[in-house]
DNA sequence: AATACACATGAACAGTCATTCATATGTATG
DNA sequence: CATACATATGAATGACTGTTCATGTGTATT
């Protein structure tokens, strides 16, 4: 009933109102791949077209050793999926959902860079 | 209207299709703030109730240095504000939308876990 | 005004990571 | 089977980052 005692109680048990350890180190393992520019330019070029390394090499203006260096960060977290064809991978996104958080951060971060 | 010719438009354009550096680099710059166990944990918490530097340290088994070093990258990136009442500090989320972000990269990594 | 409390800040260190270079694997072509 | 092409892998390195320790700043209390 008051509210000190509440927010002690919250505070007492903050560990159990959060995730567990491991599944907050999937979680966070995620942020931390769409966190580096190359890879989100990667991901983005994905949510575009599906495309071989070379292709994305090509476009994005990087080593092909570098497109494929992160493209192995991306699959391990199964974020992307990669199929051969010939002597080609095509790559392309594991799941649409992935743009959508995109276009949500992209949201926050446009709009609170305009409040500033 | 050759399917050839179309992809390789894209990957000539590829640069114009995605988002240019600054605008990626403020995206990036959220995700990798949300990368880090710790923040994300403060974040959640904060999900949960608004907190102080204090709270959230005995709350979250974390130096009171640490935290106040998170909360300053999570305040610059304005994902949390602070507010002064007395000589504590209450942070709570700038944006609910944060938690709903969390929520589907949540479901994405369990999915996925799942799956394997 | 002096002391105690809450939070912020700075320097330093250890560990992590993105990129490059070199090389290996896998696949088609002649 | 030899060569060329596409991708993957490994080692090395320079830069970055999370945490700690020490200290500074701000605010209340006596």
């Amino acid at each position: 009933m008051n509210p000190e005692l509440d927010h002690e109680a919250i505070v007492a048990k903050l560990n159990t109102l959060i995730p567990p350890e491991d599944e907050l180190g999937r979680i966070t393992a995620i942020f931390k791949a769409l966190g580096d520019p190359t890879r989100a330019r990667i991901l983005y070029a994905l949510g575009v077209s599906k495309l071989s390394v070379g292709e994305l090499a090509a476009g994005l203006d990087l080593t092909q050793s570098n497109v494929s260096h992160q493209l192995t960060v991306l699959r391990e977290l199964k974020l992307v999926v990669g199929t051969r064809s010939g002597r080609n991978v095509h790559y392309q996104l594991a799941d649409k959902h992935i743009i959508s958080i995109f276009q949500q951060v992209a949201a926050h971060a446009e709009e609170s860079n305009q409040a500033e």
